[in-house]
RNA sequence: GUGGUUGUAGCUCAGUUGGUUAGAGCGCCUGAUUGUGGUUCAGGAGGUCGUCGGUUCGAGACCGAUCUUCCACCCCA
């Protein structure tokens, strides 16, 4: 090698133990999203850039990665575009194709040129990576998977109250205790800034918001003067930054707060009907959180928007997230059609089972039998065997060459493989194999025609 | 996109004010042990010190650029 090779900043490799791990996750995922009905789509890699184009806000355009035409593609500039040697006007005449940022604007298109073959309600879910050309931190990566469930075509708020369920059914069974599941809706936010005479800055003003408890309230409100908010309003809104207590106490309060916003007494409502739902059906592992301040970035959500936290323990940013969107699909010319979905951060949550050591133990043993090679007429007899136990269902293998018993032993080991068979030429004269368990050290004779034998111990 | 930070063997890291041949632990390979792994002992391989350029008699160390890592913003899974 003549230098060493690399990989992309924000990208990674995945070892046969770390796939395993994500497996598990994916595995658990989306065996929960089928039991909730929702069936898989996949969407490509790349869509046209007019797609995802202005459908993320200003940041979310910059992070968007953009293919370069095919062919001799800056000869067909004009000389006036090319001169300027301006990226913004540049980039829409040399590039018509962009990796796609997320899962749900794919999933908008994919239902607006489909709309014909889909049987509405259509729950989909959808697990492949993602890109955006953002700078990495711990968690934050360049190409990550995203696995997303969304309802279009219904509705109820039933919906919202499964989807609840459906993040808690997860996250019980990847053994995750103590997640934080955190509801809003986008109709409160706009009630409040409607109320306190700050609706044209409704999105200054809850990104400002979303930033409480990380800034604190002091800093929240030094941004809000700055992004042009007065005041007033803002002393108007102070109520809501001290908001403690339970879903119930913080429903009362929004209610007084927000009585004379027909939009924000509605949002109150809808998060009313949720909280009542899902509290009589009762969560396992996570806790379900009224928090106002809960803005999340995407424009596109008009309901109820959610974020999961991580367990207190454990810093990390969402591991999830979600919301209804109404006019989705309106952007691509599906007028009324309302969405709801969640996402799960594959790639987060796999740093938190990490880090608290939620992954089961069997995950690492990725060969249940090796059985050892003692030469050509041993092996071939092996061979047998091996066809036999993997016939059982059992991941077994034959060791390729004749090499070192000791060496052979070595790489069982190294494989965490469980049990090692022995066939050697006194064995195979005496019709028999041996058996040996390489956490106890006990070694057991079978006979060869009678390979079930050993099967029936495991 | 802004500001900072990091890079030495496969891994985790030492390396003094710039000065001979760049070290340790773990891992790896070989042997003790030609049919028994995880323990032990002996020996061995492996580095153009992220890359390119500069300063200097001399650079792993100083300077610049670039790539990468992590962090705080921005934003977000």
């Amino acid at each position: 090698m003549a230098q060493k090779p690399s990989i992309p900043k924000g990208t990674r490799d995945f070892s046969p133990a770390e796939v395993a791990k994500r497996n598990h996750i994916i595995s658990i995922v989306k065996k929960h999203f089928e039991r909730y009905g929702f069936q898989p789509i996949e969407t490509p890699s790349f869509e046209n850039s007019e797609t995802l184009l202005g459908k993320y806000g200003e940041e979310g355009d910059r992070l968007i990665f953009k293919i370069l035409n095919s062919g001799d593609f800056i000869s067909k500039v004009d000389d006036v575009t090319y001169s300027s040697k301006n990226s913004n006007s540049l980039t829409p005449k040399i590039t018509e194709k962009a990796l796609r940022y997320d899962l749900t604007v794919p999933f908008a298109r994919y239902v607006v040129m489909h709309q014909n073959e889909i049987d509405f309600p259509f729950k989909r879910y959808q697990i492949q990576p993602v890109w955006r050309a953002d700078r990495p931190q711990k968690g934050r990566f360049r190409e990550f998977y995203q696995c997303d469930a969304d309802v279009v075509g219904a509705n109820s708020l039933l919906q919202e109250v499964e989807l609840i369920q459906l993040y808690d059914a997860v996250f019980t069974e990847l053994g995750l205790e103590g997640t934080t599941i955190k509801i809003n809706n986008r109709k409160i936010l706009y009630g409040i800034a409607e109320v306190i005479g700050a609706q044209n800055r409704l999105v200054d003003f809850t990104v400002a918001l979303d930033k409480l408890d990380k800034i604190g309230e002091q800093a929240v409100k030094a941004e809000m003067i700055k992004k042009g908010i007065s005041e007033s309003a803002i002393a108007k809104a102070t109520p809501l930054f001290g908001m403690v207590g339970t879903n119930e106490e913080k429903l009362e309060i929004l209610k007084g707060l927000l009585s004379e916003s027909e939009l924000g007494t509605e949002g109150v409502e809808e998060v009313k009907t949720i909280l009542t739902y899902v509290e009589g059906l009762g969560l396992t592992s996570a806790s379900l959180q009224l928090d106002v301040t809960l803005a999340r970035g995407l424009n596109y959500y008009t309901g109820a928007i959610f974020e999961v936290a991580a367990p207190a323990t454990v810093k990390m940013g969402s591991i999830g997230g979600g919301g209804r969107y109404d006019d989705l699909t309106g952007i691509f010319g599906l007028k009324d059609v309302s969405g709801v979905g969640i996402s799960f951060g594959l790639d987060r949550i796999y740093l938190v089972l990490e880090e608290l050591g939620l992954f089961p133990e069997s995950l690492e043993t990725s060969l249940d039998i090796l059985c050892l090679n003692f030469g050509e007429k041993e092996g071939a007899a092996a061979l047998k065997l091996v066809s036999a136990l993997r016939s059982f269902g059992l991941r077994a293998d034959l060791y390729p060459s004749a090499a070192k018993v000791q060496k052979q032993f070595k790489y069982a080991d190294k494989r965490k493989v469980p049990y090692v068979i022995l066939l050697g030429e006194k064995e195979l004269n005496a019709g028999q194999f041996i058996v040996k368990d390489m956490t106890t050290g006990n070694q057991e004779y079978y006979t060869l025609n009678n390979p079930e034998e050993f099967f029936q111990t495991l």
